[in-house]
DNA sequence: CGGTTAAATCAAAAATATTTGATCAAAAGT
DNA sequence: ACTTTTGATCAAATATTTTTGATTTAACCG
């Protein structure tokens, strides 16, 4: 067999994948994807509550908020000696699809019609 | 038989992430992006030549291939010796957010008018 | 048939990510 | 000032993922 087609050269302004590989990659922990739910539904939520609402240890907790911190997921506020997270709903929107940002809307704005 | 249910009000396991998990996992690496922006552009492509596009050896290729089709982001088609790989666009546009569905959109069909 | 090519798979090595427990720094209360 | 609380950070131990090179399987061709 024949191959009918060269391979035509790669594109020459590649699209730059290192921003977007940070942020699916924290996305890509079932841990840190209940950490988003629990901020979506209860909104802003400090670390002391996390910890139970999620059952980490604080510094298994710290790790895993960093990193959704990092990539921009979620938006630290700090209150005197305690640290609120809650979600980035502009970056979550811009990243993930209707469907799947209707999992991290809380359940009351969520609309009775559409994706959801 | 009476069956206690969890009281919690937003139950963990109401929502399954570990699908979701798999996927973004598979997202979480430039090299897998840019195989997945490469198919987009070219269609269906076999490995041989693919090789050559994303500067890969066969063997590292044929991993990260494996990793995007068990998550169902791509699909194979075998037509003899050559593996056909292609991208799964409706798993894509579930998924992401729709300007990101459209890095991974063919030029040509982009609009020239919304997200793009 | 034997030789060649395409691509999947395997196992070991290397590189990353995660977990754990301890420590540290800052704020708050006594 | 001392003590407690919150939460970040550190270093070492684990675990997981990725890379590498070799091997294997199957299809194709002469």
């Amino acid at each position: 067999m024949i191959k009918a087609l060269p391979v035509i050269a790669s594109a020459p302004g590649s699209v730059d994948f290192s921003k977007y590989e940070a942020k699916f990659k924290a996305l890509a922990d079932q841990k840190r994807l209940q950490i988003m739910y629990e901020l979506t539904q209860r909104g802003s939520v400090c670390v002391c509550d996390l910890t139970d609402v999620v059952e980490m240890t604080q510094s298994k907790l710290s790790y895993h908020l960093k990193i959704l911190l990092e990539a921009g997921l979620i938006a630290r506020e700090t209150r005197g000696t305690w640290s609120y997270y809650e979600l980035n709903h502009d970056e979550v929107n811009g990243l993930l699809s209707p469907e799947l940002c209707c999992i991290f809307r809380k359940v009351d704005d969520r609309p009775t019609t559409g994706c959801c």
